[in-house]
DNA sequence: CGCTCGTTTGAGAGGTCTCAATTTGGGTGG
DNA sequence: CCACCCAAATTGAGACCTCTCAAACGAGCG
């Protein structure tokens, strides 16, 4: 029940730890764990209560929420993001669910340490309510997105943004077709017409490869939101 | 630029500020300001910087997103709730825009002004994450069901949460019909046709009235969330 | 009493989903 | 090494949901 010594530099050099104290740190590590897990491993299920705060090292999460049988992904998350803080800090149980999508590393912070650690340090607490604040945005925006864009739309989106984060006008899709249309909130039959619609709009794939071929082309179709820059 | 006296005690008893010292209290009201505003008056414009925090003390707040001039009501604020918190938080520009639905009261915190007592108060602090996490939470608790139900079964789950909130059977719709349905994602119309298929599910309406004639019913049609009663 | 604005109703179009069939691609075992 | 197999992806057809546009209706207010 306790994080070796030799795992924390990477930790530590997150921003969510970086600025505490030396001492809430190694308290915190000496209660925590840091546990690997296989890909499409359940961490977490809808509707429990959150006994640790998750914290992606490495690896790939899939957020989503169930309805009969039927799931929707919610968020992707990569390292170094935390997850399900929301439901932690309130003790209310998970709104969603999670799995890993490759084989990842996951730091579990009892839930009673963070709420202690919170209270004592508050360089932590900036950490933690920032984290919180940029999930909460995120959440946001796919929700504008979903409110007012068709789903051909979100996808000229995603592919300009990930364009813009990749600094490259040319790339592979990091996740399956279906999970990213599920993502989008779409399903994958309409993932695939409304990527052959796109060729007509300044984008050529190739199974996953994506290539942006007019970008002013591809933007005016996908009428980004002026926020989303941020 | 400073709360009188008089209003204080109100806000005091606020979940937010009812832990925190009385130092940090009378600090933050001195440099802070109690607005009033009428009914449809514009506060916050999303892409703007936020300069203060806002907090519903009186009132109603309409929470929305534009785009092309079209508008999609995000939440709907009563008092006491703060927006937009993770705009100021991250010092990061609004995503949403917000008026007054009815005249309303708001308190205004200067942003920098919220930072230096977070990090002072850590009684403040926790009171600001539980707050934001309840936002969150509330926004997740949207996204679920645009993406998983139809918008006459969101309008059946509406009207469930509202029965259960009033503890009563019948009530009063508490804003136009055009605004709840651009609140639950839907158009007028489309509202209007959703309410009267309603008719064959245990509801009954006749102008602002609303009536569950039969729960058991309604949530068969409705299929709530297991989490949404938390 | 007659406006005005919100609501309701109707008709039709568009977007997205479902179901089914086909094709593609990757991985496995012979 | 290759054929096979399975899952994912694509394509097609049709249904459903929701939207748009238009017109009729109704309640509140000057």
């Amino acid at each position: 029940m306790s994080v070796r010594l030799a795992e924390t530099p990477l930790i530590r050099s997150l921003p969510l730890f970086k600025e505490m104290s030396e001492q809430s740190f190694t308290d915190m590590m000496d209660l925590s764990m840091l546990q690997r897990f296989p890909a499409r491993a359940d961490i977490i299920r809808e509707g429990e209560m959150p006994d640790f705060l998750h914290i992606v090292v490495e690896g790939a999460i899939d957020l989503f929420a169930t309805r009969d049988g039927e799931e929707s992904t919610i968020d992707i998350l990569y390292p170094v993001s935390t997850f399900i803080l929301a439901a932690v800090i309130r003790d209310e149980p998970y709104l969603k669910s999670a799995r890993t999508l490759v084989p990842s590393q996951i730091l579990m912070v009892p839930s009673q340490v963070v709420r202690d650690t919170f209270n004592r340090d508050a360089a932590f607490a900036r950490g933690i309510v920032a984290e919180l604040a940029a999930r909460y945005r995120s959440v946001t925006r796919v929700l504008k997105n979903d409110r007012m864009l068709t789903s051909t739309e979100r996808l000229a989106n995603w592919i300009l943004n990930s364009a813009r984060r990749l600094k490259s006008d040319e790339f592979e899709l990091p996740l399956e077709k279906r999970k990213l249309a599920s993502y989008l909130g779409m399903t994958p039959e309409s993932y695939s017409r409304g990527m052959s619609a796109l060729e007509q709009h300044g984008v050529h794939s190739h199974g996953a490869t994506i290539k942006v071929t007019d970008v002013a082309q591809l933007k005016e179709f996908a009428r980004p939101a002026l926020s989303d820059d941020a």
